[in-house]
RNA sequence: GGCUCCGUAGUCCAACGGGCAAGAUAUCUGGCUGUUAACCAGAUGAUGACCGUUCGAAUCGGUCCGGAGCCGCCA
């Protein structure tokens, strides 16, 4: 007969104390006493520590035990029993002990620096902590993609590779496709407001590419961008949906996720008043607001890092911030109804000082306005053909967004740095492993 | 693109107004029947590369390579 292995986060929450189970999975660490061995095991639900003791295996299971290093691979039998000394208190009183693969030296002990932990982000990628982050991740996508469904959104899959040198053809990843020069996506944008005339409503999660060297704590050459785009919506139903949504993300996180927060020793209270409305300023009154706490900013000056904290320097929430100067923003954006100067568009700032989430804005419509625009930036229009086009046949008023999903992650865990809300991190100096 | 800093055992670091490269941890050996990133004793193991200054360079200077932080750009 299959044996069959218990979880392990399942066999403690038992609680069944005294009953034979299976588990299997890694060693966590090790200490051994002469004729008893302790080694904490982890697998992908939990830790539990199993006791190795020499007169209840047979000598050769207790050999292996008392050699086998962190990381060796192990399938062991025992009976559950609870223990205060034992963390989590319960230990595993250890019947069979047989290693699947011994584990050479693992290089990754207590003192490490980060340039270490990032050239071996494969094995780091074990640690409870990035474990927790992952987890945290899933729900943050698996959430978006609930709220979407339940909001009449298509999820749908724009491409990677594209011909359209997006705004600032530099920031763009070069290739070769064949015998012509392409690039890797930067936003799905476009190909999404294509979609919309059909579907309506529509989503995608994929990766984006920026070939800037921006060496800060939340930038990365490759990202997950989820991006939406409406038909029939202004720029206020467009700000409407990424409240409700990231306040659904929110919300899934902090239901399913408690112990990976605790883990991380994220304080959720914050994350609570995540709810509807978002507090809404205007560019304008946000040049004021910073003005008054004594920033040196004026009209057409975008916000750097210093202006977006302190602008939330007081919220619990996100804020959005409208009606930007048209010259900080792009071309496809629409003009303000009552601000001429502005477009109709918003960036949602993360509190805490975790700056830009979410950049959106209602699309224009009027082919002609786009065209001058384009002209004006020297913008070639050849490559956007296709994209002009949609304005001839039927538009509609349509407005979408793009959310960093790694700044979001950073944000709900509270972490340092972007990397860490994502296995392998790409930036400027790292594309190994 | 602009500014700043750092490269010493597998890893984390000390020594740097020039003179025997110290410690911690990991690994190995021995000891220990309840550890909590166990403990005790011993062992192995290092100055990023090249050039220069000097009697003598981890230490001073130059070039290169690699990495980190801040700002800009953005999600």
């Amino acid at each position: 007969m299959e044996k069959v292995f218990t979880g392990i986060r399942k066999m403690i929450s038992s609680g069944r104390e005294g009953e034979s189970f299976d588990i299997r999975g890694w060693i966590y660490r090790t200490r051994s006493s002469g004729s008893i061995v302790f080694a904490v095991m982890r697998d992908a639900t939990g830790i539990v520590q199993c006791t190795v003791k020499k007169s209840e295996v047979s000598s050769e299971d207790f050999e292996q035990a008392a050699r086998a290093l962190i990381e060796t691979s192990v399938e062991c039998a025992g009976r559950l029993k609870a223990d205060a000394r034992a963390p989590g208190g319960y230990e595993l009183i250890v019947t069979s002990f047989r290693v699947v693969s011994f584990a050479e030296p693992f290089p990754i002990t207590e003192n490490q620096s980060e340039p270490f932990l990032l050239d071996n982000r494969h094995l780091w990628i074990r640690s409870r902590e990035q474990t927790a982050i992952m987890k945290i991740k899933e729900t943050v996508l698996g959430g978006a993609r609930e709220w979407f469904a339940e909001n009449g959104f298509c999820e749908v899959t724009p491409p990677i590779l594209t011909t359209n040198a997006c705004e600032g053809g530099t920031t763009l990843f070069p290739l070769k496709y064949f015998d012509q020069n392409a690039y890797l996506s930067q936003s799905a944008q476009m190909y999404l407001e294509a979609l919309t005339f059909s579907l309506e409503k529509v989503f995608a999660v994929t990766p984006s590419f920026r070939a800037e060297k921006s060496r800060t704590p939340r930038h990365l050459t490759e990202y997950w961008h989820l991006e939406g785009e409406e038909a029939w919506v202004n720029n206020e139903g467009n700000m409407l949906i990424q409240e409700e949504l990231v306040s659904h993300i929110i919300g899934s996180v902090l239901r399913k996720r408690k112990e990976e927060l605790a883990l991380l020793k994220r304080d959720a209270e914050g994350l609570r008043t995540v709810e509807p409305p978002f507090e809404r300023i205007t560019y304008e009154r946000a040049l004021s607001l910073l003005s008054e706490r004594g920033m040196n900013i004026k009209w057409g000056d975008d916000f750097g890092t210093e202006e977006e904290k302190v602008l939330t320097l007081e919220a619990v929430k996100p804020v959005f911030v409208t009606n930007f100067p048209k010259e900080i923003k792009a071309f496809y954006m629409k003009e303000d109804k009552s601000d001429s100067r502005t477009y109709s568009c918003a960036d949602l700032i993360a509190p805490e000082g975790f700056g830009e989430v979410i950049g959106g804005s209602e699309r224009e419509t009027d082919v002609r306005k786009m065209i001058s625009r384009m002209e004006e930036q020297s913008i070639p229009l050849e490559p956007y053909r296709w994209y002009l086009d949609l304005r001839k046949y039927g538009s509609v008023p349509h407005s979408g967004f793009g959310l960093g999903v790694e700044r979001l992650v950073k944000w709900v865990c509270k972490l340092d740095h972007i990397r860490d809300a994502v296995p392998f991190p790409r930036t400027p100096s790292r594309i190994y492993p």
